[in-house]
DNA sequence: AAGTGGTCTAGACCACTAC
DNA sequence: TAGTGGTCTAGACCACTTA
């Protein structure tokens, strides 16, 4: 008794479907964070599908963190309390030290045309408007990172200085709050550089001294490109750390 | 219709004791690696379960790598080539290019007493024997990577040179196999440094020249340190990479 | 054509949570 | 007690592989 479905969802299996249907929802913002979206049998009805297709289409967003099932309760979108979103995406640790809260300072803010790498990161139109701005951010009073932060103008329409410089509490947060924009995946990739003249002085180098740059690339649902970043991080005194783990033998 | 079962399986669900039985019968060599288990329709007679629950058991092995499916020809216990370990923690890729798998030559092989450093990391003591080995990793058949490596002689008895160098697969899969050390966690930190004389050469660089420094320290079971490793990386046309997708546990 | 895994159904009962 | 997710059934048909 296989419906082999209703003709409006692609090719693929209905489960791929209907979970791309529902991270549709998730990004109109239908159901937000810590909220409890309908409950399986209701999402059997408004999708037409079995409960087993449906649980295997939210399996997948379970196991990516995207969702979480309370048993008794309910099934609920993820969130992030402060301190753990921002711990959870900052890398910069001192030398054999423990991760500190940095204080950060805004240094500039503008808008620009996104040049030929900012528009391919964002997936948007070499040219189109972006806002650019600068954090200064100090570990121990120490300056030590800089963050250059490039977003497309279309998704943050409105965003002023002042609102970043008043933000009342992450960066992220901010997004979220004021834009609907969830990141909730990075993709970071680290090389080694020399301190280009507009970060050496905020980060407390000299022009051409060994940095570590560090290239973000955000991401919301469905992989839609939330933000990039560069920084540079003195690396005197700090280093990048990641920590791997797998899951064998289950038991 | 539920079976709730036949007795001889512990609490908790049924798919549970089928994953069980399947990993016993694993355990004790009923099937080889390469060599197919048999099909799902057998395998639901000899459990006596359904499809759903005989799959939904498998499903987990498959995950953990333990088993692999190929639609059309069978269900294969994994072999442990390539690709398990080494890609989980393998991080080094081009720049805005895909992971490729390195070439890897062994250029020092030693024993050496461990300075403080390596025993703090390793959790041995100080003076206590140690390997200390050498490989450099050729991408593209160029020289990007040395990595320096030092394990305890103690939880490696018996490792040589031949041993190293004869490895039919990779570095840690030989940990496993010959030592019962099997890694799962590694902890990676970055620094921007210049590459020393003993690893100028071996990447292509001068000395002095700017390099990536990766020291993992790498972990089985219960937090137990196996491998010490510090690598430097030509890092002209190669960047470190790391995807990190947010967790949450339960709001 | 035969056999395999891949997907899907339309229920059922169990375990847990809240009121 | 009502509602939620968790598990499980006993099939069905589809897609793929091998011969």
């Amino acid at each position: 008794m296989n419906t082999m479905n209703d003709g409006f969802s692609q090719r693929g299996p209905l489960y791929r479907s209907v979970q791309r249907q529902i991270l549709d929802a998730l990004a109109r913002g239908e159901w937000r964070p810590d909220e409890a979206i309908p409950s399986e049998k209701r999402l059997c009805q408004r999708f037409g599908v079995s409960i087993g297709t449906l649980r295997k289409a939210i399996d997948v967003l379970v196991a990516d963190h995207i969702l979480v099932r309370q048993q008794g309760l309910g099934t609920f979108v993820a969130s992030h309390n402060r301190s753990r979103h921002f711990f959870q995406f900052f890398n910069v640790v001192p030398h054999d030290g423990p991760k500190i809260y940095p204080e950060v300072r805004l240094v500039q803010f503008g808008t620009a045309k996104a040049d030929r790498v900012v528009a391919e990161k964002l997936g948007i139109e070499i040219g189109a408007e972006i806002f650019r701005f600068r954090n200064q951010l100090l570990l121990n009073d120490l300056p030590i990172i800089v963050d250059n932060i490039a977003l497309s103008a279309h998704l943050f329409a409105g965003l002023t200085e002042a609102v970043v410089r008043n933000r009342p509490n992450t960066l992220y947060n901010m997004y979220f709050d004021m834009f609907g924009m969830n990141v909730i995946r990075i993709d970071e990739r680290v090389r080694a550089a020399s301190a280009p003249a507009s970060s050496a002085k905020l980060v407390g180098l000299s022009t051409g001294d060994p940095i570590l740059e560090v290239r973000r690339l955000a991401f919301s649902f469905n992989r839609q490109p939330v933000e990039w970043r560069v920084s540079h991080v003195n690396a005197n005194q700090h280093e990048y750390v990641h920590t791997n783990a797998i899951e064998i033998g289950v038991s």
